[in-house]
DNA sequence: CTGACCTGTGCTCAAATGAGCATGTAGTAT
DNA sequence: ATACTACATGCTCATTTGAGCACAGGTCAG
């Protein structure tokens, strides 16, 4: 990797600089310092800590504890000026390995980011539902169920669950909807929003300041969501274009809304409440999500994002190709 | 060897972290810079990236080609106030090995040291034929044999080949002087001394600035010297405390010069001339030789050493000891 | 409520540092 | 010899940097 090793220094010399290098790097003395000990002047210390770097003598390495692609990370983050970006590096993943390690950053994330201040909301996905598993140092705060629950999903996989798992291991208040998210028409929807506990959670949607949100994919599809309509109904919001969902907010391939329709008939937090959320982490990696993931960072839904390396290159390189806006 | 690893950071802050470390360790930006790209004052940056030191996040290594023990190196050349001191970690190596491995060492730093202005004297020794076997790179410069050749020893391991391998390789002139080294009394070797070959070398001898020699031990006994006299001439000497020899000099245990009358008998540089050498090299390890290193030392006919990492570390451990001059 | 006590932030001012220049010392070609 | 290049060394001066202080906000016990 490193284009020249120890390089061509003689030992003399080299036992000079490494003595240089340790009196500099390792206990931090000042090179006027070292000089004056050496009996060398501070200029001559400068030119051999130059050396010894640029021969390999000194290696400075940037570690990355969890696999986390720092410079990625940050390059991505750029790309689409969002606030924080994680990517991780997963290697050649099975699907439930990849899970898992997003998750554990997500942990990570959402518990260095939430103080007990905020008010956390949380979305659903099965990504979600294995970092509420696993989440601990959560400060204690309210936590809100965004979205109704799916039908036909494992009965502890769903956004109800989660959000009590979340509020028994951080201990904070939860507001959950123990409702469907997708619902026959808008007339039911709304009046099923007046349900005392779904009117509840709607009300505390505007005091949610950090979110945690999966990204659902449409084409190709990989979405609890998808899974959980008919196929007549996938059919007919494909032919409108849709490309992703964050919860139950359908998107284009461009990150434009659509199917402001359909939306009306689910329990769900809305765009314009979504958007107007201080911090929105999306949690999302894999193959197949990629085009989603693209449409919800356009359509500014989200603004931090825990996602796999691969992922990260790609959208990166695709901003690359499309630096527009 | 750490003591925290990559530390309790999160992943936000880590990532924040290893941008600002990547940009200045890697990259060389200024703090200030730093600062400014990333819209935070430089005095946060300076915390963060001492943050970043203090969690293992940066780790700063100084590598070790060659197996050299940098910091052991030094510790050893100031216990005695030498010039140059090369420690290389042989590990559990076999005579063979560990005299290979000095060789070439000694061979790097005696190429590293000698211009092509300086005369170069050599002793005689087994290491000392390897290192000549090896010796490349050497700068064009004359070389003049210390010593009188020693009986008894394989006819390709003598002083004499030494020198001539040597200058063959640097292609400088060289002044071998193919004679014993023990004679059998004073006024034989005085009348050998004006035979033009050894007269010559020996008027070389003031004018050499550079030396390799070899440190002979005889308690315990590992010396070519020592195993080319006869069981009575040990015994006298040994008596009279001899335990180290360095170009024919016989050292007591504490570096001061013995037995005279002997080194009369004998075509070497002497104590003296030894003395006035600008940089004298001696290449030395092994565990029977402690006693005769620390007496060679001690002695000051050296002032450079290339040795093995044990023995740096008991001659280090012997000057706590005995920190007198 | 109040004051002690953290913690994170940004400041002043003096010390540390780097860029670039001037000098000295070769070695080399003319 | 002379001029040129190459290179190491040590300088000046402007920039960068760190130590230590001051201030703001928050927490806690009395």
């Amino acid at each position: 990797m490193p284009p020249e090793e120890p390089a061509r220094l003689r030992p003399a010399q080299l036992v000079r600089a490494a003595t240089v290098a340790r009196l500099y790097f390792l206990e931090s003395k000042s090179k006027s310092e070292i000089a004056d000990e050496l009996g060398i002047n501070r200029f001559k210390v400068a030119r051999i800590l130059e050396q010894a770097r640029e021969s390999g003598l000194v290696r400075i390495e940037i570690s990355a504890p969890d696999n986390i692609d720092y410079e990625l990370s940050e390059q991505l983050r750029r790309a689409y000026d969002l606030r924080h970006v994680v990517a991780v590096e997963t290697g050649e993943a099975t699907e439930v390995h990849l899970r898992t390690a997003l998750a554990r950053t997500a942990t990570a994330l959402v518990s260095e980011l939430v103080t007990e201040n905020d008010v956390l909301g949380v979305g659903y996905g099965r990504t979600l539902t294995i970092m509420a598993e696993t989440m601990d140092a959560l400060a204690c705060c309210p936590v809100v169920q965004l979205t109704g629950a799916l039908l036909g999903v494992n009965a502890e996989e769903n956004s109800v669950e989660l959000v009590r798992q979340i509020s028994a291991r951080n201990g904070g208040p939860a507001f959950p909807m123990y409702i469907p998210q997708v619902l026959p028409d808008a007339a039911t929807a709304a009046m099923l929003r007046r349900q005392p506990e779904v009117a509840e959670a709607h009300r505390r949607f505007p005091t949610v300041t950090k979110a945690v949100v999966a990204v659902g994919s449409w084409n190709p599809p990989s979405s609890q969501l998808y899974d959980a309509l008919t196929s007549k109904e996938r059919t007919a919001l494909l032919r409108r274009g849709v490309t992703a969902e964050v919860c139950a907010t359908l998107l284009d391939a461009d990150g434009n809304t659509v199917a402001q329709d359909f939306t009306d008939r689910c329990i769900s937090i809305n765009s314009g409440q979504l958007k107007a959320i201080e911090d929105v982490i999306a949690v999302a990696g894999g193959p197949t999500k990629l085009a989603a993931l693209r449409s919800v960072i356009l359509s500014g839904h989200v603004n931090s994002l825990v996602t796999d390396a691969t992922m990260a290159r790609s959208l990166v390189a695709l901003r690359a190709t499309h630096p527009s806006s």
